[in-house]
DNA sequence: CGCTTCGTGAAAGTAAGTTTCATCCGTGGC
DNA sequence: GCCACGGATGAAACTTACTTTCACGAAGCG
């Protein structure tokens, strides 16, 4: 057929059923009875062959590509696989997710779950979103250039700092962690200029960080805050304050959301630190991986 | 091992894509290259013919339809269809955002810092769409009314492993965790039925893990098994398992999404636990908060 | 050292998609 | 009334895509 060279929008900007059905009336009649199957459930014919829909429109093979050709496809797959992906998208996402919030007595796990998940996955964006990089530049120039690294948290901030030494200690910076306030402070007492300090404390007024904080900080140590609270009292002692944003505010919500939040700053101070030497870095840490191989069965390939 | 009737979820309702990641590792060499491709681009992959997918991951159609059969398809044609579907559902990422990915090594940190959040929330996200309800729920029964409970990880998950049994700890339940094998195994053998051991290990392959939960099974303790992976050893050692969705593959991630998806899994746990006995939970977690509460500056009040 | 098992691709076989072509039917000219 | 003519249509031939079968070779096991 000699097709005329036309301006139109061959592009079909909408969505392509949007699309068929403009174009249905255009159609001849055993088309319009493919179309109109396409149109009424897209994702059902996403499923079909193309003889099982040519058999549902009662037409032949031949007119199901000659509708394809005529809405602009390519072929049969293509419509097919065009279709799927409209079918999906119009999909509303079935938002049974209890936004920001409690989780109401009578809650089954499911909800659980998608409210864990939820606030879990916005504490992680929100505090990726008000980091300063700038601030973190900075920290991580510190740490990167240290003698030596301290970090320092009780209770659940703790397990978050114990996190932290450990990747330092992987990528062979020399850091530590003290589970007792007292070794924290001996250790404090002896740091100097050219090390540092990080206290992370979710409320930021956790007086035992605070204190060791303040030692590390008369001591000359670079020392650096990890709260939730801005303004809180471990900014004081601070010089360099980082931030998280989990806004959990009931006890059942606990320390959870603001501890991934804190698990993730640590990712990216991990990360900067790495990525300043990246190859002794990557060294580092293949040389550890290697050193627990021997703990891993099945060689890292696991059966069928 | 007489495989025992394990209680896991075979189906796929999280994303299909985060269902071949978990995958992976379980697949032949020549069905992780289709599979790696498959992740990498799921639009591109559902373009292509079968033929030209085998071709472009170095291999011959028998393994790419091996491969469908594996991740649970029927065939190719559905698994395209899918994959259509299920690039079109998701949200295409900021350009600046490396998805699953690796850190470019020129990146600069505002940079990082949006791609770990980006991959970190994702996990998240993942992990709970992916985690069966009925499983949890019955981990949860398990849990809540178990004489012991014993956490076992190591490493990165011996965090986790910890943060669980402080967690179940203050809601008043009886559990341990141990920081050495040796220890970990005395303790394993001393359970009996009615108590529950939990072992957590990303890869599903820390052997140290798998045989003290061997033990606590042989002893009569239900076992619960924490890992990215549903077809590595460690399922074979428990009785319930439940996955994480992370699918980090290079070194530079390491453990770090895996690490948050694991902490949301036990945050649900926890939730779901301290639900079944609100009264009493919510008691002892006051009880806890008032025992630190000496410890904090400024009586909780944060200064305006 | 043979035996099995598993992963693999070549090749044969089947199904799906595409093209070709003859037919049908309505239309309009002679 | 008869005969082109042209578009719509489906049967059938054809091509391509998908699936199965099978034999080979490598790795693990007794």
């Amino acid at each position: 057929m000699a097709k005329s060279p036309k301006i139109s929008a061959s592009h079909e900007p909408g969505g392509l059923i949007v699309h068929i059905s403009g174009l249905l009336p255009s159609l001849s009649p055993a088309e319009q009875r493919v179309a109109r199957l396409v149109v009424a459930d897209p994702a059902d014919a996403a499923r079909r062959t193309i003889t099982d829909l040519a058999t549902a429109a009662e037409t032949s093979e031949a007119t199901v590509i000659r509708f394809c050709r005529s809405v602009g496809m390519d072929g049969y797959p293509q419509l097919r696989i065009r279709l799927a992906a409209e079918a999906a998208r119009r999909i509303e996402p079935p938002d049974a997710r209890v936004v920001g919030g409690d989780i109401p007595p009578g809650a089954d796990l499911a909800q659980i779950i998608a409210t864990i998940a939820f606030n879990d996955a916005r504490a992680v964006e929100e505090t990726a979103e008000q980091l300063d990089p700038a601030v973190c530049e900075r920290v991580v120039d510190a740490i990167a250039g240290a003698g030596r690294i301290d970090v320092y948290g009780a209770g659940a901030s703790g397990f978050v700092a114990s996190d932290f030494q450990q990747k330092l200690h992987r990528i062979g910076r020399t850091a530590f962690y003290f589970p007792d306030v007292h070794t924290a402070l001996t250790s404090a007492a002896l740091l100097g200029r050219g090390d540092v300090a990080v206290g992370i404390s979710h409320t930021g007024t956790t007086s035992d960080v605070i204190e060791v904080l303040e030692q590390a900080r008369a001591r000359g140590a670079a020392t650096v805050a990890l709260t939730n609270f801005p303004r809180s009292p471990i900014t004081d002692v601070a010089d360099f304050v980082l931030t998280t944003a989990a806004r959990e505010t009931t006890y059942r919500s606990g320390a959870m959301a603001s501890r991934l939040a804190q698990l993730t700053v640590v990712d990216c101070l991990f990360v900067g630190v790495a990525a300043r030497n990246r190859a002794r870095a990557k060294k580092a840490l293949e040389a550890t991986a290697e050193a627990v191989q021997s703990h891993r069965v099945g060689g890292g390939r696991r059966r069928a």
